[in-house]
DNA sequence: TATTGTTATACTCTATAACTATA
DNA sequence: TATAGTTATAGAGTATAACAATA
């Protein structure tokens, strides 16, 4: 049984097949990682990517974020936001805190018990992706990295494109 | 505003940073390409992903496929096919035809319909795809290509190790 | 008037497990 | 007993829109 009878890659046949099979291995690459990640998430942590996705962003700003930057940051809308900070703060781990000067925001940053929590997960989280990527050269590593450096950066001028013309 | 301070390649900071920064640039590619796709079906076609891989892959089996198969090309469970495919057969887009031999299954394949409504989906998923790479070079992409091919068989390789010491 | 954040709602996708019918 | 597929359920994740409070 071949590897390509198995997944999206299937879907490729047209003239610009070679985009088009690009994508589908790039999608397909992305899926099985992350489904090992939220699997490990669920069984080992009891929680979710957004969540862990969430508390590493306020890891990274200890000084907290403004729930519309986490929205931002997040690329999520800001209900889910709201809902996702009132899971953490009844664990106990992250805190809503008030800004100076203006009292319609707050700062959501980490507890120190969150701040421990994300550690943890921080630590098996790397071994994952470790082991995704293992078998790899340091060279093959980075020339991936650059490669999709061009593409990613492609993506935000064409958002940034459409942003600006719908205004 | 500069580019890494809006999404998740915010989360590397370790001594594994190069794989991690790689995983949450790939995870970012991904998500940015994905969810014009997903937004495009949606608002063009009023359809979603799910529904566009499962009639891609009827597309590619003229014959069909039995459910079964679907799920295993699909990367989900199969009470999950059931339903996209109840939603398709109501909409005349696929139906499902009985299998020689074997009572408990049939085999799944597009309309005449759901065929004409997949074409003109692809033509427009594929200009979509064509736009996200724009700007690269041929060789960028094979490179790409190859170098995702070996991230591909690394995970499939990984989840055989799984699957087999599951059993 | 615009902005920050919340609430309410609805829908899609998903996994799990119990179930039916057939092999 | 095992397999193909369905049903039922629950939860995650998301977007949208209406809303309150503040700027």
């Amino acid at each position: 049984m071949s590897a390509d009878t198995l997944d999206l890659e299937a879907r490729a046949h047209s003239e610009h097949a070679q985009e088009l099979r690009l994508w589908l291995r790039l999608l397909t690459c992305s899926q099985l990682i992350e489904k090992r990640v939220r699997t490990g998430l669920r069984e080992q942590f009891d929680t979710t990517l957004p969540r862990f996705d969430l508390m590493a962003q306020l890891e990274r700003h200890p000084e907290g974020l403004k729930m519309k930057e986490l929205s931002h940051r997040l690329m999520v809308t800001g209900g889910n936001v709201t809902g996702i900070t009132d899971q953490l703060v009844g664990e106990g781990l992250v805190e809503r805190t008030e800004v100076d000067g203006d009292r319609r925001a707050f700062r959501v940053r980490l507890t120190p018990r969150g701040h421990t929590a994300f550690a943890e997960m921080a630590l098996q989280h790397e071994q994952w992706i470790v082991q995704a990527f293992e078998g790899m050269s340091p060279r093959d590593l980075d020339q991936l990295h650059k490669l999709l450096g061009k593409v990613k950066q492609h993506q935000l001028d064409i958002n940034q494109r459409l942003g600006a013309a719908a205004e």
